[in-house]
DNA sequence: AGTCGCCTGGTA
DNA sequence: TACCAGGCGACT
């Protein structure tokens, strides 16, 4: 389930080895653009919520969502040879690979304007890491449910279920309190919770939980610094009261009874 | 705002 | 064998 932390982790990686490279070939299932991309140099790549965006020459875009499962990597690890989607060849012979057990993850090619659109990266909201309170304040909506608000790429991008949980943990909210509830001061509080849950886990190139990895096959290690995911039973860092498992948005949601408001 | 469908692997 | 994992679009 790679987030914007786990995204921002590949696009570093991958800047730093990818850019400058020659597609000569794209084959497999997902790729339905082969001679066009032949030939376009990979001039810029950037990250966009949890969006991948290749700049090629010729003013072309190669946009991927990684979605659930999706991996990029230089060479294909053992067992995944056969969740291979795509398989991006360059000049020279070195291969992008992208590998994905559960068929979520998108691939797109094409211009800007239509690119975007058809991907959905001109519906997405504010890019958390560089927004400000005043602008965070702004877009977030006035009423709903906290998580489910937190998890609308259309106001923030990037944050997906984890990441959710962390930042309500780390702003003291409960994750289903209602907007309505929150003052001003507790929109400043989520506000730097975002920040410093997004950062952390970039810090720690990523959370590897079941399938991330980066592109050299690498581990995140952000994992060992969850506070309530994936902790169900276990003692709350800061309190000692057993984290709480339930289900908001249809997702599986952890929390602290104790150190969480609920607003009720 | 809630639910389903897309998928497959791992687990109770 | 049934359920769970959860990103996102579509539908209600």
């Amino acid at each position: 389930m790679p987030e914007l932390p786990e995204v921002e982790t590949i696009v570093r990686e991958l800047r730093e080895y990818a850019v400058g490279k020659e597609f000569s070939n794209v084959e497999g299932d997902l790729v339905d653009f082969n001679s066009e991309i032949k030939g376009l140099v990979i001039k810029a790549i950037k990250r966009r919520g949890k969006y991948i965006i290749f700049g090629l020459s010729g003013e072309k875009l190669l946009v991927i969502h990684l979605r659930m499962t999706g991996c990029l990597m230089w060479e294909v690890q053992a067992g995944r040879e056969k969740y291979i989607r795509a398989v991006f060849s360059f000049t020279g012979g070195t291969q992008l690979i992208f590998s994905d057990v559960r068929k979520f993850g998108r691939i797109w090619f094409g211009e800007e304007k239509k690119l975007f659109k058809k991907s959905g990266i001109s519906r997405l909201g504010l890019e958390p890491l560089e927004s400000n309170l005043q602008n965070f304040h702004k877009v977030f909506p006035r009423r709903g449910i906290l998580k489910n608000s937190l998890l609308r790429q259309d106001m923030i991008s990037g944050i997906g279920n984890i990441y959710a949980d962390e930042i309500c943990f780390k702003a003291g909210l409960h994750p289903s309190i209602r907007i309505e509830k929150l003052k001003a001061e507790d929109i400043k509080r989520l506000y730097l919770s975002v920040q410093l849950c997004l950062r952390e886990g970039i810090k720690h190139c990523g959370v590897s939980v079941s399938d991330f990895v980066g592109t050299r096959g690498e581990l995140g290690k952000h994992q060992k610094y969850l506070q309530v995911y994936g902790r169900k039973g276990d003692p709350c860092y800061k309190c000692g009261s057993l984290i709480q498992k339930t289900k908001t948005a249809g997702r599986g949601t952890f929390y602290c009874p104790d150190c969480q408001r609920t607003g009720n």
